[in-house]
DNA sequence: GGCCATGTTTTTGTCTACAATCTGGCGAAA
DNA sequence: TTTCGCCAGATTGTAGACAAAAACATGGCC
């Protein structure tokens, strides 16, 4: 049951949560050399781990240059945003018309374990990582499409979680976030489709305005 | 300006267009060795190969086990193009309110000698392959939106492609896709977003209604 | 003083060899 | 006869060395 796995995955695993804590900043050159360093092996599945993050687009490769550590522009981050309000809406909808009354009622479940853990307030910091996005993975899955499941989890959010690290976001107030996720969930219950998508398009772009602020205010300062 | 590629790209584009056309079917194993006996060179590039077709999901991968060409079931198509019919709208939206006049212009442009082309009795196959692809390229890149593009042109779009060259398929009636395109401009030119979207949705509706009626024909032969 | 040519050094691309793992078939025991 | 285990072959994962390309520094020239 331990399934090994190679020594190339346990790398590319290793390294993507690095990138996603800013561990490794934007423009942080990979070598291959520095990487045997740090991991130990050979070339050869230091390589293959860096392919694998150029798969997920962590990072950004050049012919005969090697790797660096994508650095995103304010529009680039925008246009990921853009995509992604489409596809979670779109998730959102589907998940209204297809998710079982048994995983609604696991969702509903969820938000209290949320609002219970806010008003003892410890929610600061658990909210903003784990627990939203369990709410949002949950919401995806209820999809049931594979390929979209795929592209938001497995491209998008490991985007979305490296730049919520580096400016140590999320959303500013978590008692607001939730309220947004209980209207969804609302939504979601009374297989009110339309509206989840809508509420849930809402909930991305307040996420989206919120990060460009705190971006913003990051450029000020440097 | 000759841009010498690594033998391992040049593996990767010929794999590529070999499994778009089907000379690769979906569930052929491609083992290492045998890529080095069919393209020379070493175990290294092929690899390497194998890695960037799996980033594009044109072939699965097993540790320790080798690696296939997707095969797609029924199930996994639908979810492609319920994707697909979604992010193309998008593009058709976004494209709408962001072309320049002159971009729309040439679109009209392309159309027109689109429409020639058929009324010459030619269009038959030249329609179906580059003429439709370009049309949705050039939408796609008036969104503006270079991830949007990404996700469309690098991962989904190879996938459709494969599809079609197998079932020889594109719109069983040119005229009609024709039709819809000449529609879908109308509405880009008149800076319409949401009717460009929707005329849009519904002409990829129209493709996978087709594509589905194609493969159970298939499976029935089969 | 600034800029281009050039040699050195570093890094990536490729090759060959070896170790670990999986696949398929044979034979022995129930 | 069926099923389990084991052995042989093939295939993938890893290691280390060589070749090619790029980045860098140095020195000469304008």
């Amino acid at each position: 049951m331990a399934e090994k796995p190679t020594l190339a995955e346990k790398v590319f695993s290793e390294l993507t949560i690095a990138i996603e804590r800013g561990e490794l900043p934007p423009g942080t050159k990979l070598s291959e050399q520095m990487l045997v360093e740090r991991f130990g092996g050979s070339r050869a599945p230091m390589r293959e781990a860096i392919q694998k993050l150029e798969a997920r687009n962590l990072v950004a490769r050049i012919p005969h240059a090697g790797a660096r550590v994508v650095s995103l522009s304010l529009d680039e981050l925008k246009d990921i945003y853009e995509v992604r309000l489409e596809l979670e809406g779109m998730a959102c909808r589907l998940a209204a018309l297809r998710m079982s009354d048994t995983e609604i009622a696991e969702l509903q479940g969820l938000l209290q374990a949320h609002a219970a853990s806010i008003a003892a307030e410890q929610g600061q910091s658990y909210y903003q990582s784990a627990g939203d996005l369990d709410f949002h993975y949950r919401i995806i899955k209820g999809s049931q499409n594979s390929r979209l499941h795929q592209m938001l989890c497995g491209d998008l959010y490991h985007i979305v979680r490296m730049y919520r690290y580096q400016t140590s976001t999320g959303h500013k107030r978590p008692g607001q976030a939730l309220q947004e996720h209980q209207r969804i969930v609302e939504a979601i219950a009374n297989r009110d489709a339309e509206l989840a998508e809508l509420l849930m398009r809402r909930h991305i772009q307040a996420s989206l305005t919120n990060l460009e602020t705190l971006l913003a205010a990051q450029e000020g300062r440097a």
